[in-house]
DNA sequence: GTTAACTGTGTACAAGTGTACATTTAATTC
DNA sequence: GAATTAAATGTACACTTGTACACAGTTAAC
């Protein structure tokens, strides 16, 4: 890469971590300027425009690095619990950690579900349809549930994914209170049992 | 009541309904500005100080509006669902009835739960909870899991209204698709059916 | 080595923001 | 009916915001 782009791509990636880092301390994504966002990344706010149309666009790129942060997550959790009798807690312990260390991401995809711009929205769903769909193909690669088809399986998966992402937004208010961030974890592996006790169950 | 009380409460509900009817046409209550909502509400903006001392104000009076809007919800899933077999699908289609008649609350709900204020998050998460202790008391009334004690059930409870609040921020942005909206709403009810299972089969 | 292209700077401005304060209008109290 | 009280108005000010535009400094292209 020429030196140029090398730069360019240097305050691009500043200026997204600003943005998530201005988001991780308490800030909400859609109240966030442009301004604040180019101080953070230490630039002069008209240079913003040369990487991003505006907050809008630099939000749909956060999403993209959201994306590749569930992407990692799948993959430690395959890892883990590879062989293991203990999928659920395994999965969930490492859940937990991608809170702590993408905490960031974490909450901009919490506040960007449901209170992001329409396009944003679309995004993370996207995103956590993609989620869905790969826990899906571990379910049925490990003959999780036999008795369900994989629009079933789907269904199932959803259900976790929405399980875990309402919980997000729980314990990430949680990090900085140990005792009740660990209850709000075992009321999120007992729900996910619950889950799969039903799944278990399904009938069409 | 007096005369003037009695417009005081005018114009204030002027206000909460200036804020509701901003979120409803795509806003995000975080970036509503006081200006905004007294324009809205038909005022000048510094009027808006004699009922509220900022919009964080305004939005845990928003809280109760959604507090009774829940309590409302729950009663009518009671009356219908008394001499019912069908409870799951008859409580889903108040469910979504509420979505369209309180649209703006429930918007408005889904997204201060995670971008909200703490203050604000706090308040919702509060009242999500009364709304799952409501629950509760159906089930252990209904003896619907008589293998269930009350803190199992209100592990199962949280679950319902976690899958409940998930499926609002999705079903709020499909209104204007039905057939969408018509899927979305089966998944809500098979993936219900699935917590009811594996309710059913929980042990201890 | 010169020219062209591009990233980041500095200035500027109109529009919108929260809110203090004085003023008007109308209801309550006596 | 006069005096008091409170809600709503109008004005004002200091910020912040997005963004247009001219400019400077570097890298890339020839």
């Amino acid at each position: 890469m020429s030196i140029r782009k090398e730069k360019k791509a240097l305050t691009r990636s500043a200026l997204i971590n600003a943005a998530l880092q201005l988001v991780e301390e308490g800030g909400n994504f859609a109240t966030i300027s442009i301004r604040e966002i180019a101080k953070q990344a230490g630039i002069v706010p008209t240079a913003f425009y040369r990487h991003f149309k505006d907050t809008n666009e630099l939000g749909l790129n956060l999403v993209d690095e959201l994306s590749s942060c569930l992407r990692q997550l799948i993959r430690s959790a395959r890892e883990q619990s590879e062989n293991s009798t203990q999928l659920i807690s395994h999965s969930i312990r490492i859940f937990d950690e991608h809170l702590s260390s993408h905490r960031e991401l974490l909450v901009f995809m919490t506040q960007g579900r449901s209170g992001g711009t329409p396009s944003i929205r679309n995004a993370i769903r996207n995103e956590l349809n993609v989620f869905a769909l790969e826990i899906v193909n571990d379910l049925s690669q490990q003959q999780s549930f036999p008795t369900l088809n994989s629009a079933q399986l789907k269904m199932v998966a959803d259900l976790i994914v929405s399980t875990l992402a309402y919980s997000a937004t729980d314990l990430l208010d949680l990090s900085d209170n140990p005792v009740l961030k660990t209850e709000r974890l075992s009321l999120l592996e007992a729900q996910c049992r619950v889950i799969f006790l039903g799944a278990a169950e399904w009938k069409a």
